[in-house]
DNA sequence: TTAATTAATGAACATTTATTCATTATAAAA
DNA sequence: TTTTATAATGAATAAATGTTCATTAATTAA
């Protein structure tokens, strides 16, 4: 972060160069990430313990605190990654593409993501996570903004798709928050049973809202 | 508990009867029930102190220990009522009643408990919960088995009523699981959103399986 | 080899939270 | 009013878990 352009001559004394450095950090980032998405989306923040972290990066405590200062830096780090999926969703939904093709793209594509591996899933009970946190830091704040506007803009959507005749009749936001619920539903019961999970055809999903 | 038939002669120097006893003790652990649901179901076991508990039952922490020796041991009791319930629905699934009297009868339900109080929500959250615990005690083991026997015991309601010609054609098990997903997600959203949470009609719920 | 610099470690320390227990409150009977 | 049995309290203690930091490892250039 710090003055990176600094010019050659001065990291004479370096015993590698600042990419090296950067690699080493980037990868032991990359440790800690991906140990703690699982353990945070699996078992809530309080349940998982630095230590569990550490050993499932594979890495010491020491290291962990050398690069998050505290276990809630780390969480809110990938709340904010979280938030940014959520924020593309968001402006996808605005497109003026038609409501069928948003909506059956984008659950092919949950589907499909809970078929292959769990990142998905392991983002999304992230948030959700989150969201039954009383701790209001500005992440969290902001989670739950995003996270109506998606639910307001999946509304308008669906209103949208039923005046062109695309989608079957029904209050909007009860649709949309059945949509959310399922998909909510599906992604739990990924990450409780993994192997034994069975992605439902898009068909079963998307059956409340198409008209046949 | 013990000898409640003991005879009245033997009481001459209790300050209060053992029946006024007894009222009290059930008064202060109906109290730490409906603290303690509350609290597991919203944020977990490991999130909720034992210090919450007690202040959101009015009592003080000494008095829950005077009921539980542990915050696990008042966990499981809880685990175990929920348990009871899923049992019974097993049975009731198991009946030779029409597969979509069954399933109709017992999502209204559902969407009315939701509509109505929490009651039901926190008890589906408080199970999976649970079901997210990596500890192994028995409690935890036999609400795994009855809730698997849960969802195989829909997987045959659901072939059974495709054969009768009911409901839609399909992979039975995706749709049974699909249909507990999205009470799943419906119970989260509840939980999360209480007031601003609109039960979605039967008719979106069950549209995955019904015929038109 | 030595020096230099940063990554990496884990035992020591701090804080939080579960659990215990000596003490007090209550209410009825003597 | 005193006695008595049990409910109820909360400060003291124990256990678990988060955080720090003095130390070591690794690697390259001199």
């Amino acid at each position: 972060m710090i003055d990176s352009g600094k010019g050659d001559k001065e990291r004479e004394k370096l015993p590698r160069t600042e990419e090296q450095f950067e690699a080493m950090r980037i990868a032991t980032r990359d440790k800690i990430h991906s140990s703690a998405i699982k353990l945070f989306a699996k078992k809530g923040f309080a349940a998982t313990s630095v230590k569990d972290i550490a050993e499932g990066a594979g890495i010491s405590i020491g290291l962990m605190y050398r690069h998050y200062k505290k276990k809630e830096d780390l969480f809110y780090e990938l709340v904010t990654y979280a938030t940014k999926g959520l924020e593309r969703l968001v402006e996808r939904f605005q497109s003026e593409e038609s409501p069928v093709e948003l909506i059956q793209q984008f659950t092919l594509e949950i589907l499909n993501d809970l078929d292959k591996d769990d990142e998905y899933a392991q983002f999304h009970m992230l948030m959700n996570q989150s969201l039954t946190m009383e701790n209001q830091s500005l992440q969290l704040q902001n989670l739950n903004k995003i996270s109506e506007e998606l639910i307001q803009q999946t509304t308008r959507l669906i209103e949208k798709g039923q005046k062109l005749g695309q989608f079957r009749e029904g209050s909007p936001s009860e649709l949309a928050l059945f949509y959310f619920a399922s998909i909510q539903g599906m992604t739990m019961f990924k990450l409780l049973k993994n192997e034994q999970f069975v992605t439902p055809n898009i068909k079963i999903v998307t059956a409340f809202l198409m008209k046949d």
